[in-house]
DNA sequence: TTGTACGCGTTATCAC
DNA sequence: GTGATAACGCGTACAA
């Protein structure tokens, strides 16, 4: 391997020249410059960045964790996440937590201790020892996460409670009554309170009563979905629509309504929510709420940027715009 | 940040000693021992990883580049590289190559000079001078390709060949006779040709003649499948069967097919391949191979970490059992 | 068994 | 504008 030494002798500079001309970091004359250059590329001269961050205290890496790597979600936002990073030469280091806490925490250090130039923290719920981890290491962080704004931090998301009124009262208006709504217990948190709340008022201000035996919880998996259908089932008070916290969800409870013979949207009508690829490829197709995921990502690292570079950044919780995509799986008046 | 000097001195000891203790180089007596290990504890001291690197030339990094990681297929890969690399305790820097060859080469030679312990190379097709840049790095390396195989390197997959030989078989022993067969081209490579040969083979035993018309290709993505399937419908060549070289793609199928007025499995039957979270999800559920792509990350990491232990391997080929897996997207006899 | 001193490849602080 | 040289935090011959 080629070092900045072996680039200075070539060239007939000392090392510190080199340094300069790699970094622009002071005035070098143009013809030294030239020289060096042209060593570095004969040579094929890459500078090390180990050895790099180790003076300078940084690296050019924004560590990530996430809660499920192959969830659906996760991949769109990692991919605007990588993209965006690229642009500003940084690279990904990638940690799937399994969504649980301590696996967290144990990431959050790891990543600390390697210096990474900034930290994207994905969950399904936060703790106060997680931010506090955070935080308390002076390093730059963006949350995604359900109850992130119960925290004073950096936080980029939709408005849910906004986005799940919409969809209730877009439900509503198209003549469904009796609306069953299945939120994801790991999400027992205000965000989901948020979606819950965006129901209810939307209920509410149609003058529809909450029915108990319409409400579930499980988590955020297709087979969750599909369970929690079969307990509506089996209560024998059947819904006209279900809203799903999420697009997995929701394909869970087409799939166990279809298994039941009933039809979708032609008997029960289902929404979903996020919008991930799923929505659109599956019979019926999804009508959803389009969370602008891969937004999402490119805007959380965009943020970790300016902190990096100090440059200013508006409001410390970013909402991004949502849009409610009709399809299939919802029937119309 | 605590260092190693700092913990020397509260110890009362050098660092080389401090540094013994942490990796078990050489032998520390115990009182010592002790003492610094209650020191570390206080402290709560944790090597610097970038500093250890510099010196050992190994990181705890695994490099591992991707073509699409919001692809299904990858992020089920990545589970298992991740869950494994976490036991040997190597973590994941990701890269996403957007499947562009120089894109590919750039993170080779990043992730080089980032001196990872290893490379997981996922490509939809290699070529010689990727191979070259990571081989000449003198770095452990696995590769997940279509077309791995023709070279002469550690590579994880499935006999793709006998797998789609197997399928078409499936096909025609359920009563389909024109079948109809969707390469993804970005694969144009031999493993495609593995399928397509197989594909060949079942064909020919079966006194079954190859139509041009109904051999088609494209990327791997469900509209390439969609547009592809429409190709078909609009040559009036209707098959009685598709077999698509992916499961995206098989979604497009019969999505489009679906669009036309026809029934699956009723009126034309489709296969899949791979076995993505999506095969079980859609419906109908696809008949599809299943690849155990989440065993092919965790068998690729266990490579590395064997050639990094310089541990014995066996062969440089592994191939992994698959399966077909019968679903409804194929009538039955 | 323990400590000293050097080197890993860079950047940054000085002098010149 | 340029060049020594000290750091960064750690591993490891070499001495003791």
């Amino acid at each position: 391997m080629v070092t900045i030494k072996d680039v200075a002798k070539k060239a007939g500079v000392s090392i510190s020249t080199v340094s300069r001309v790699i970094n622009n970091s002071k005035p070098v004359s143009n013809e030294i410059r030239q020289r060096v250059l042209k060593v570095i590329k004969e040579t094929g001269y890459v500078p090390n960045p180990l050895a790099r961050s180790l003076v300078t205290k940084k690296s050019q890496l924004i560590g990530v964790i996430v809660p499920d790597i192959s969830d659906f979600f996760m991949g769109e936002l990692l991919n605007g996440i990588e993209e965006v990073g690229k642009i500003y030469d940084y690279d990904i280091l990638l940690c799937n937590s399994y969504g649980e806490p301590d696996e967290e925490l144990k990431y959050i250090n790891l990543l600390k201790s390697k210096q990474v130039a900034g930290i994207i923290f994905v969950s399904w719920k936060m703790e106060k020892r997680h931010v506090e981890a955070i935080e308390s290491g002076n390093i730059p962080a963006v949350y995604i996460s359900k109850n992130a704004k119960d925290f004073d931090i950096y936080s980029v998301s939709i408005d849910n409670f906004k986005a799940s009124y919409e969809m209730t009262k877009y439900l509503i208006e198209n003549g469904h009554k009796k609306i069953a709504f299945i939120k994801s217990s790991v999400q027992d948190s205000i965000m989901d309170s948020d979606r819950f709340k965006g129901y209810k008022k939307a209920l509410e201000e149609n003058n529809i009563k909450l029915e108990e035996t319409l409400i579930k919880e499980g988590d955020s998996t297709s087979e969750s979905g599909h369970y929690l259908m079969n307990e509506i089932f089996e209560f024998k008070n059947i819904p006209d629509a279900v809203f799903a916290a999420n697009d997995e969800v929701a394909v869970g409870v087409i799939n166990c309504i279809l298994d039941n013979g009933y039809k979708v949207p032609e008997d029960i009508s289902v929404a979903g929510f996020n919008d991930i690829k799923l929505a659109s490829l599956y019979r019926p197709s999804l009508t959803t709420i389009k969370q602008p995921i891969y937004d999402m990502g490119a805007v959380s690292i965009r943020m970790i940027v300016k902190m990096i570079n100090e440059e200013e950044i508006g409001d410390k919780n970013i909402y991004l715009p949502y849009k409610l995509i009709e399809r299939q799986s919802v029937s119309k008046k």
